[in-house]
DNA sequence: GAACCGAGATCACATAAAATGAATAATAAT
DNA sequence: ATTATTATTCATTTTATGTGATCTCGGTTC
């Protein structure tokens, strides 16, 4: 039982008669004969009663008939659907957490009111583990910054970040000679921001004696604020965060103050999704 | 695009590969790949991304693999259905007024408990009209006094009435000699009751003078209680009658106090939904 | 880095399935 | 009885599908 064999059984039925279906199918009436009786043995049920030349529907064939016409239908949906280039389905986002916390909001509510077909699925991570779901087939897409590996992916420019340097509001200023924080405080591991901070140290010659990582950025904002260390977190991300006033913010030099996140997608894997967030 | 395609497109995601799917389907690898290919060159998108050896499910084939589950399921149970012996869909049930009102309320409820997922529908008609409507396909069944044509239906015999001749109840005895009522109130065409009234009469060499025709027994029964003339119906309609006291009852004599009434199906049509009934 | 998997693609060929066209049988209409 | 209509059957052609051998490309192992 294949589709196409629903096809000339619905026919059969809708027009009547062996020679009207073979007519419109295309086809030869011995064709469409065989092609029922065939059906019929596969199925192991009789779908029409013989009465000499005429058909008539049997028990059994009504029941199928029922179905072939589903069938049929969900098939021409399918057809479709592979073919449409709107987006549709689940589509599964990866994203920072200071990218999803502070960029995504507008758009991803702009996106769900396009199209509200889309379920979306929003999953936070470090670049590496974002690219590596990509490769294993768990997300779609992700925003990530840069830089990430070319090879399996491609991606397009998403948004510029700018990164700052936070600390207390009484602390010295960041740039200046000989001023070394004892304390970094950084997103958890892989975050992007953590490794131009150690290197924007190490650079200087200089590196903080201790570590503390959180995995949140309120968490972290709030422990800048006690004086506990410094953090380097894009300046959007300070937009969101209440007590911004107890803090001071330190721009970074020419050449190392912007970051850029790209959403990124697996090479060749492009989808009416992924266009329509762009 | 048929089922086979869509099982093998489905057994490669699954199977996570051409080689893997190919052992589970019973195929060589290189038809297995043939057929993925032959899908994707008929719906004009591609279904994997080819990176080196190995296969990821494209955006497309993400959409498809969604269809070809829901079709491949639904392909199993219209097997299924069609085989399984037990009612369901559409019994579409014909029967004679008076066998609707009186007869079947509870055999069609007891119906409707054991096969709650058979939708039953009731059309009234007279025998004639009963038995055409089987043979246009649009009856599944139906429920008609003897004698019917044998030659395309199958029958079993379902109730047994006994026609009685109803007059008002100050009217003369009906059998006796000369008592000629005027007339003769009849359900409407084609209804056997009033040809065996008719019938009764003619035998006794008189017929009355006047013919009305009803389309329901509560107005044919009130009609007879109005002294309007006399009617001849099964006894078990009267039972829901509730003015009955104002009704003279004649019973016909032996050889003409019975009816049966059948079920009756076209030839070789029998079907659960039919079988249950029984 | 050479040799070796493992996995998919490609090709010529075999085989099975489907389509055809003509002949046949069975009924309904004239 | 004759004709027209319709489904079935069957030999034949055509098409689609399946097979096995071979090729190619990445990754792995030594």
């Amino acid at each position: 039982m294949d589709l196409s064999d629903l096809r000339i059984f619905s026919t059969v039925v809708r027009q009547g008669g062996v020679t009207r279906a073979a007519e419109r199918l295309h086809r030869v009436q011995s064709n469409v004969t065989t092609r029922i009786r065939q059906l019929e043995e596969d199925l192991g049920v009789a779908l029409f009663i013989r009465e000499g030349k005429r058909l008539y529907l049997a028990p059994a064939g009504q029941v199928l008939l029922d179905y072939a016409d589903r069938l049929l239908a969900l098939a021409d949906e399918a057809r479709m659907a592979v073919q449409d280039p709107r987006p549709r389905g689940v589509f599964r986002l990866g994203a920072m957490d200071s990218t999803a916390a502070v960029r995504l909001p507008g758009p991803l509510a702009e996106y769900h009111r396009l199209y509200p077909d889309v379920i979306l699925e929003l999953r936070t991570g470090n670049p590496t583990q974002l690219g590596t779901a990509i490769l294993a087939g768990e997300l779609d897409a992700a925003l990530v910054a840069e830089p990430i590996p070319d090879e399996p992916f491609e991606k397009i420019f998403a948004f510029e970040e700018e990164p700052v340097i936070v600390a207390a509001a009484d602390h010295p200023p960041v740039g200046k000679k000989g001023v070394i924080p004892r304390t970094i405080i950084a997103f958890e591991h892989g975050c992007p921001h953590r490794k131009r901070l150690e290197d924007w140290y190490s650079k200087r010659g200089a590196m903080p004696e201790r570590m503390i990582e959180l995995g949140s950025y309120p968490a972290l904002l709030g422990c800048v604020v006690a004086g506990l260390g410094v953090a380097l977190l894009p300046r959007s991300v300070l937009s969101t965060f209440p007590a911004s006033k107890r803090l001071s913010v330190h721009t970074l030099p020419r050449g190392e103050n912007r970051a850029e996140t790209v959403l990124i997608w697996r090479k060749g894997g492009s989808s009416p999704n992924i266009q329509a967030l762009q």
